[in-house]
DNA sequence: AGTTAAGCGAGACGGTACGTCGTGTCTTGTG
DNA sequence: CACAAGACACGACGTACCGTCTCGCTTAACT
């Protein structure tokens, strides 16, 4: 057994739930630098002491809080360029659009800039997203639906940017019908 | 006479700017929320009550400092949108190198989520952005270079959104092989 | 039987004196105040469940650690008032001599204060001291040593109270050379 | 003029007199361990920061406010021993029962186990009512009242001591009647 | 030239939240 | 059952920051 012999009394199941729950109620309604620590203990029926027994920090925590939203984006292989961006931008609309991850988003950014391990979680967010859409434009490029020497990671950040941008910076409506004028522009050659 | 015949001291027009950089400079840094009114003072060499005399809070300061660094683009007409756009992805470039700005970026869109009026500088600097590169495609509708009934606002959006994603979550290089290798998706037809 | 039938595990003998020898040596060097359960339990190597068991609070705890301290004076009758404070005050010299129960009195005074437990534990101490201090002023009386109207509470005080102010305030020896020079002022009378 | 030039707003007098009342009030009802510096604050309607930059701690607070009921003792020579000690005590017992200082002298004792600031004050409280009593006796040496090898050292503690044994251990009563019968004791012979 | 109103640096102030620590209770697994 | 380990609720600690305030000094414009 690598287990290292759990002793003493564990930690409570409900209390990792709560917190997290209650964070990103708060931080919905304050917003996150608002956000008190006192009042989301008090929201959560929780210690101060056991927050931080968990979480070193309110930014740990809210990341944590993020970290949970991340739900994989499937890479199923369509047959077709156009297909598979379809399929794959769908999922990313949904992710968009369902808000519990996106308003902490920004959140997340600007902690990034000043604590390693909050960019790293950030990373593995991008490379969630990014790593699917580079297997559909590798085979676009096998099957010849795109130029074999096209610089497929300038592919990824035109596929994926426009949603980040808008997201964050414009805050025009992100849907289906975004989605598809997007993919008329990176896939341009329809099929006849 | 519209002016109330001032009296007393002047203002000294040398604290006005040395707030604004160092506030710059700072939130940079350390971001925005983490930004302190001592530090900063200490820092511009001025007291805080000569702050809090020109700026209301800490807020209306960061947003005057954010709209100080917002610098204009400017709209050529190099008669093809080739041309056009490798003009003004130029200053992109230039202005996501050149750091006052960028630096506190992302702590700016973190705070525009709770903040209604950094929301509105935030548009500002979208605006500065979006504005010539609309005249451009515009003109490129009328030449015939692109389609006349394509949806420009998806053709800004998937032109600028690269470069936001690259510089906010990616943090691969923002230069001028990544802006012509992306002309080369947007603006494919290359006239001969 | 007047046994409640015990069942389980019985309780080990050896946690008592760890706990209490522990709570003395802690106390007396951090004092009541600031001596934390957590470190006492590791010091007793004991568990905080297991203390907590057999005494309700700290305080009692404490007072029971205090109570264990105190070591009865014997009072033996050597036929003359200098022979009896001698005898008596060579053991109150030893008493002060050794630190166990010494280190903790000024913590003890201070927690007797507000704590009427420990205020009755105090007055143990206390009355530990001036019983056979008593019996021998009183037979000091009887032989005609004294004053037979002398007032013998003050007397005990004036016997005593040098050593808790030497103790308490000016951090000067107490040994046997103040005992004796003390004995030669309240009993002055040296038998010819 | 060796002023250091004050700049900067100047403390506010009314705050070191109303935290220091409150303290010794607060102090006085719930005891100084249990004392809450959220509390004194809130009843010296004074700000916690305030108070911390002032003093240090809560030690360093109760021993200002110590400090400032120590009232000095004034020695005159009445021309007997007698009559200065009748005038020494009379001022030792009215120190006493004003209850300022009092309530407070037993946790000052703890404190200035483990704190060397809090130790010296206490050795100034000390040193004010030695100093005189050293005066006293040492007339009285000079006139003969007492023995002129008299371990003058040992005849303080034996006036003194027995005052502190009292407030601190029996708390029996410190009046005049205590003092009196003390003093037929340290100073016997009674001029005819 | 003297007065006056405002600007300014310094820093104290009232609040509010922070992250830590200590007490006493509790909930596990092991003997 | 007792016990070790340690999570937990509660509440105080001492610190940091915000926005306000009060000083003494400086700087022009107005007398």
């Amino acid at each position: 057994m690598t287990e290292p012999a759990k002793r003493g009394r564990p930690r409570s199941e409900q209390v990792g739930g709560a917190v997290l729950t209650a964070a990103l109620e708060l931080a919905g309604e304050v917003g996150i630098a608002k956000m008190s620590m006192d009042e989301l203990a008090r929201r959560a029926d929780v210690s101060k002491a056991t927050i931080y027994r968990r979480w070193s920090s309110k930014e740990e925590l809210v990341l944590d809080a993020l970290r949970s939203a991340i739900s994989p984006i499937d890479d199923v292989d369509t047959g077709s360029l156009r297909g598979d961006l379809d399929r794959f931008l769908e999922q990313i609309v949904a992710r968009f659009e369902q808000s519990s991850m996106n308003d902490v988003l920004p959140h997340l950014i600007e902690a990034a800039c000043h604590d390693r391990s909050i960019q790293a979680s950030l990373d593995d967010w991008v490379r969630v997203r990014r790593l699917p859409l580079r297997g559909i434009y590798e085979r676009a490029a096998q099957r010849g639906d795109i130029d074999a020497d096209a610089d497929i990671e300038v592919l990824i950040d035109a596929t994926i940017g426009p949603f980040v941008y808008r997201r964050l910076l414009t805050r025009q409506p992100i849907d289906a019908g975004f989605a598809s004028r997007l993919v008329a522009l990176v896939a341009p050659a329809a099929p006849s």
